[in-house]
DNA sequence: ATACTGTTTGGCTATATTGACAAATTTGCA
DNA sequence: TGCAAATTTGTCAATATAGCCAAACAGTAT
């Protein structure tokens, strides 16, 4: 059977992985890493659903600790809570392409026969 | 409204995060990176699983493009389709442990007032 | 106090995911 | 041919996730 330190780093790492699977949670992840914080109001203006499904986005993104927020007026300015999602993301792109190349030569030899 | 492009690479990623979003199937991913091809029933055996329950994620897996299987007469052996699988796991564990130091200091904090 | 803007939360429906059991499939072998 | 082992697939119930609307909440200014 599975060992207990096997199952628990797993646990871990999918409870991570689980809060940045979602096309919009990586979205807001990405174009905060590359333009610095952006309050609710302008990501949902970016996004185009209702604020509410944005903050609630945001706010699995603030629980597991990718994010932080700060409060300025009534406006909350969501941040990067640590440089090193930008070096994840860039793995991820990494496999990202690697997959892409394979499913093009997947493809190629399905035309060649 | 958001970029076209930024939204499909957004969905792009998303979709090999959500295949890897399952403390089962990181484990799987996790495993056969560390010891090579395994066939479907010891990977069963270590997750304690139903069979079937471990081949439907082991078909998650593969369909995104990140394991590859080979048969020898009954049995399946699963094996990563990538060695880049590999250098994200090692991010995903530095993006773990940032997260946990700031809990860390969170708690000291709280501790010391 | 009232009104206004920005954000979060309650409540609900629709959809997706997971896991087990049973049945079907594939391959090897007596 | 017929049995056995390994794997996959059909089906379904339980649970989780996502999204919206409406309502509550928090600041700011009139």
């Amino acid at each position: 059977m599975i060992d207990e330190t096997d199952r628990l780093r797993a646990e871990a790492r999918a409870a991570v992985l689980k809060a940045l699977a979602h096309a919009t949670r990586i979205y807001i992840v990405d174009v905060i890493e590359r333009e610095g914080p952006l309050c609710v109001c302008e990501l949902t203006r970016r996004i185009g659903a209702d604020t509410s499904t944005v903050s609630r986005h945001l706010a699995i993104l603030k629980g597991i600790g990718i994010l932080q927020d700060s409060k300025q007026g009534t406006t909350v300015y969501y941040s990067l809570a640590c440089g090193c999602v930008a070096d994840f993301l860039g793995e991820l792109e990494k496999v990202l392409s690697a997959l892409h190349q394979r499913e093009l030569r997947r493809y190629q030899a399905a035309v060649t026969g």
